[in-house]
DNA sequence: GTCTATACCCCGATAGAC
DNA sequence: GTCTATCGGGGTATAGAC
C-alpha cells in the first residue's frame, strides 16, 4: 500500500504536479473563489484533468475531505508568506504593513475574487463538516503563533504578544474580506496603519 | 398592481408577519447558516410556510433576488444595534467594547452557528450576484458611517473618524469569523480592548 | 491508479389551475 | 396570492472493468 512512489522528475520549466496535488490545489483555487458548497467534485476533477474515479481514490473521504484538504493547503501558503514577511523586515509593524500592500495587490490583480481561501471554505460549513471547522481553526491559530513569535522576538512581552496576534490576524481577515467586498484596497491600507501603530502602542 | 395591502391587525402576543417578509427572515437566518449556495428555494419555502409559488411571487428574480433581500435584512438587523449602543454609551470606545461582548454572547447562545450574516451569505457569490455584492458593500458601508458619525459627535477629527470606522467594522467582522471557528469568545474580547485602546489613542 | 457508466436525489425555475 | 406538478439538469457517490 505504501509502495514508494515515483520520484517527480527533475523538470527546468516547471516540476509537472502529481495528480492528488493537482487535485488539492484545484480545489483550493475553486473553493476560494465559489465556497465550499458552491464548487462541485465533477468540476474539480474537470478543471484538474483528473477523472472522478482517481479524485475518490485519493479522497475516499469525498467533498468534505476535498475541504479539508483545501483548508491546509491555504492554510501553508499563507502561512509562508507570513513567515517570509515577518523575517524579511525587523520589525514586525513594518512587516504587517507590508503585507497588507501585498494582499491587497493581489486581491486588485484577481479582480477582488481570491480572498482568503481558509474563510471562503469554511464559511457556510459551520453546523456539518466539523473537520474543514477544525482545520480552519488550525490555521488561524498556526497564524497567530508566527505573529507572536515574531512580536517576542521583537521583545514584546508573552502577553502582548498573544494577545496582539489575535487582533492582527482578525483584522487581517475582516480587511480582506471588506476590501474584496468594496472592491478597493482602502480597507486593508487604512487597517495596517492602525495595526502597526497599535503594535507600536506598545513598545 | 399597488392596491394597498391588509394592515397588520393589532396583536399582543406577536404580530402575524406577512408572507413576505416570512420569507426574508428565513432567507436571512438560513443563509446566515449555510450560506448562499447551501440554501435552498426549496428549503427556503418550506421553512417559511409558503409555498414555491408564492416565493417566486414576491422575489421574481429567484434565489438572486431572495440573496440581496437577505442581506439588506441583516444590514438593518446590525444598524439597529450598533446605532442603539453607540447612543447608549457616552464615549465610541466603550460602545465599542460593550458590543464585542454582546456579539460573543450571541454566537455562543447560537452554539457558534450563526456569525454574520452578511458575510456568510456574500461570500462565495464573488463572481456572479453582483446584486447582492453590492448590497453587502451598502451595508458595509452603512455601518461604517454610524461609527464615523459617533466618533465625530464625540470630538474626534474628520479624517480619523472615518479611518478609524473602517478599521473598526473591519476587526469585528474578522473578529466574529475567528471566534466563530475557534469556538470561543476570547477573539472578540481581545480585538474589543484593542479596539477601546487604538481609539483613545487618537483623543 | 485510471477510466466509464450509472444510481439516486435535489437543484432552480416555470406553467397554469384555482 | 396560493398551490401542485413538472422540466431539465447537475449534485454526490459507487461499481467494476482495465
Amino acid at each position: 500500500m505504501k509502495t514508494k512512489q515515483q520520484e517527480p522528475r527533475q523538470d527546468p520549466e516547471a516540476t509537472p504536479l502529481g495528480t492528488r496535488e493537482r487535485i488539492v490545489r484545484t480545489t483550493s483555487r475553486l473553493m476560494q473563489r465559489q465556497g465550499y458548497q458552491g464548487t462541485g467534485v465533477k468540476q474539480i476533477a474537470r478543471e484538474a484533468e483528473a477523472t472522478l474515479g482517481s479524485v475518490y481514490h485519493f479522497f475516499p473521504g469525498g467533498k468534505q475531505e476535498l475541504g479539508t484538504a483545501a483548508v491546509r493547503h491555504g492554510d501553508e501558503e499563507f502561512a509562508d508568506i507570513l513567515e517570509k514577511m515577518l523575517a524579511a523586515e525587523d520589525s514586525p509593524a513594518t512587516a504587517i504593513l507590508v503585507l497588507t500592500k501585498v494582499l491587497g495587490e493581489g486581491l486588485r490583480d484577481s479582480d477582488w475574487l481570491d480572498g482568503c481561501p481558509v474563510t471562503s471554505t469554511v464559511v457556510g460549513t459551520a453546523g456539518d463538516s466539523p473537520g474543514i471547522q477544525e482545520a480552519a481553526a488550525e490555521a488561524f491559530a498556526r497564524w497567530r503563533a508566527l505573529v507572536a513569535d515574531a512580536l517576542r522576538r521583537a521583545g514584546f512581552g508573552e502577553r502582548d504578544a498573544a494577545e496582539l496576534a489575535y487582533t492582527v490576524i482578525s483584522a487581517l481577515e475582516g480587511a480582506e474580506m471588506a476590501a474584496q467586498v468594496a472592491r478597493s484596497t482602502e480597507p486593508l491600507e487604512v487597517v495596517g496603519r492602525h495595526l502597526a501603530r497599535l503594535i507600536e502602542s506598545y513598545r
